[in-house]
DNA sequence: CGGACAAGCTGA
DNA sequence: CAGCTTGTCCGG
């Protein structure tokens, strides 16, 4: 890619070349004309970084075309320097395809497309020679993989415990000579053990954003990285998403582009075949026109899935003293086989997410909101406790307003007392795990929220103390997580060399679709349920849905045209605009706003496309 | 976005 | 009326 770097430099200097820049500073939204003065001499293309000035300003912007017409009347200043290589001219178009589909800035895809750091100019093309692909004995996956690059747009479901890296390495088996294939992952920490392993096979790995010049000069075999690597600049002969029901792949910032989405889009433009890797396929990912699943024998899927026990909450002895006697054994017996540690999994921080006075039975609320009052730690002996306010953060005394009792019984434990609970049930050592970045203490037993299940690597147990709370959480979304949640803690007790270990769901609703797939290692009862429930309410991929907000939101929302509805969503004067797709919504957005002289800025306004918050 | 410049407020 | 805040405008 960047084939003709040199070539579009001042033409033997005929005349002086301009180019329209995008500056690099959040909020302006607009581009402006420059000159190339002829002491310029690395090259400029469309993704060059420059700095230029503008309104007295030294600023860094992206070039975005070329020689294009400059407007009448305004003097050109010159282009002061060329600081880097930028991502190459269809990489910016692709951001622009991305700006365009989730109605926001081009600032956004740019600097995920650019490198970290100054990048010259350099030659292109590949200085090692590849060694031939060595044809390994193909796996049942390998197969199914085959199949999926043929369909030229496919979801391959995995079982959450097979082994991912022999897909990987059958996708490079297909790869034609010279080719690149762009891997998209998760986390960093998947991009470096997937680098790590590859590496150790004897291929030329470059890791997104760290290795941006080699991938742009160096045409590696694989490319790896993280949700903006979909900007990479190179052009990949295939394109591969594991674990594509992750959320991680969406960015939280307008533009919310989803990477999965811009991948199917690269892929399509480069005639490339792409393949989602993945336990549980999303009704959106399965819903994309034109795109196959491909599914492996039901033995191999179902074996998979491992063992998944259940224990019906309904039928609990209340003298047990809050968990089952079979789930302390259990938890005995694998905390005792040292293959790390059980993780006990409650999604509720703090120490009881909802109080009942003792004495007269009140539920406490909030004095101010009314919402249900919050304990966050365990008071000190013999002192009082505090109870917040989980909406507005309002902090009263543990003591009823009624009957001024202070002996408020935990009627719904988070991890907090869960943890006490489980310590003095099994006599063991509880360690907690509560933050994302809290350090992971060393005890047979965690407690953990659902932070917990990417904390750890290997585990015994994975017991989830109260699925209820992830079947019926009131998220567009719920069922879809709470099968990843399971695919992810059969994963961690599957780990390394099919792992004896069993995952165990505490519910009351063991007929629950999310709970028959997991245990069938049939992930399609859900996606079925899902996918009638979406089309019944209108509900993504079945319409468009965007959260407008800002200061301009009610012009722009005035001037929608009729086949756009908008409500009042909620709270902080927002609207929820929806439509037959998101690609209408993105087209009308698009319009409105290319009316007025291009661009948001001074409108106000910001789109969040297929918001998570119904 | 952030600087420039204008209009508005304050206190001596 | 200097000295400061607040607001609006505009950039090549």
């Amino acid at each position: 890619m960047g084939g003709d770097a040199e070539g579009r430099r001042h033409e033997g200097g005929a005349r002086a070349l301009t180019v329209e820049v995008l500056p690099d500073v959040t909020g302006l939204d607009r581009t402006f004309h420059y000159s190339v003065p002829e002491g310029v001499t690395a090259p400029v293309d469309v993704g060059t970084v420059v700095r230029v000035e503008l309104h007295g300003r030294r600023l860094r912007g992206w070039v975005v075309s070329v020689d294009t017409p400059v407007p009448e009347g305004v003097e050109l200043r010159p282009v002061l320097q060329v600081v880097s290589v930028g991502p190459p001219p269809a990489v910016v178009e692709l951001c622009r395809w991305t700006a365009w589909r989730y109605a926001g800035r081009l600032r956004v895809p740019l600097v995920a497309a650019s490198p970290e750091r100054v990048v010259r100019a350099a030659q292109a093309g590949s200085d090692a020679v590849r060694r031939p692909a060595a044809p390994g004995p193909v796996p049942v996956a390998g197969a199914a993989l085959s199949e999926a690059l043929a369909a030229g747009d496919a979801v391959l479901r995995l079982p959450p415990t097979a082994e991912r890296l022999p897909v990987v390495e059958a996708a490079l088996a297909q790869l034609p000579f010279g080719g690149t294939a762009l891997v998209l992952v998760e986390s960093h920490e998947d991009m470096n053990r997937l680098a790590r392993r590859l590496r150790r096979l004897g291929r030329r790995v470059a890791c997104l954003p760290e290795e941006w010049a080699e991938v742009a000069y160096r045409s590696p075999e694989v490319v790896v990285g993280t949700r903006n690597a979909v900007f990479a600049p190179c052009d990949p002969s295939l394109v591969l998403v594991l674990d594509a029901h992750g959320e991680a792949y969406r960015s939280p910032k307008s533009p919310t582009f989803d990477a999965r989405v811009v991948a199917a889009e690269r892929a399509r433009r480069l005639g490339a075949p792409v393949v989602f890797v993945t336990p549980c396929p999303s009704v959106e990912l399965l819903a994309a026109p034109g795109r196959r699943l491909v599914t492996l024998p039901a033995s191999f899927e179902q074996a998979g899935w491992g063992t998944i026990a259940v224990l019906d909450s309904r039928e609990e002895d209340p003298a047990e003293g809050g968990y089952p006697s079979r789930l302390v054994s259990w938890i005995h017996q694998a905390a005792s086989k040292g293959q790390g540690p059980v993780v006990c999994i409650l999604n509720r921080v703090g120490r009881a997410r909802l109080l009942v006075c003792g004495a007269c039975r009140l539920v406490q609320r909030c004095p101010r909101c009314g919402s249900a009052q919050v304990q966050l730690a365990k008071p000190p002996k013999g002192q009082v406790g505090v109870l917040t306010c989980p909406r507005c953060e309002d902090e009263e005394p543990a003591v009823c307003p009624s009957c001024g009792s202070a002996r408020l019984r935990v009627a719904r434990p988070g991890v907090s007392r869960a943890r006490e609970q489980l310590a003095a049930l099994t006599g063991l050592e509880v360690g907690e795990v509560s933050g994302p970045h809290a350090a992971v203490p060393d005890a047979p037993v965690l407690m953990a929220t659902q932070a917990g299940l990417h904390r750890v690597r290997r585990s015994p147990l994975v017991v989830w103390l109260d699925f209820d709370q992830e079947l019926l959480a009131p998220r567009l979304r719920a069922a879809e997580e709470a099968l990843e949640m399971l695919a992810r803690s059969a994963r961690l007790v599957g780990a390394r060399g099919g792992g004896s270990g069993r995952v165990v769901v505490r519910t009351s609703l063991p007929e629950h679709e999310v709970v028959r797939s997991a245990r069938s290692g049939n992930p399609a009862l859900v996606a079925e349920v899902e996918d009638a429930r979406r089309r019944m309410l209108g509900l993504p991929p079945y319409a468009g849905l965007a959260g407008v907000t800002g200061e301009g939101a009610e012009a722009l929302v005035a001037r929608l045209p009729a086949d756009v509805a908008a409500v009042r969503a909620g709270l902080g004067g927002g609207w929820l605009l929806r439509a037959r797709s998101e690609e209408e919504l993105a087209e009308a957005l698009g319009t409105l706003v290319a009316g007025d002289s291009g661009g948001w800025v001074g409108l106000g306004v910001r789109v969040e496309m297929n918001p998570l918050d119904v």
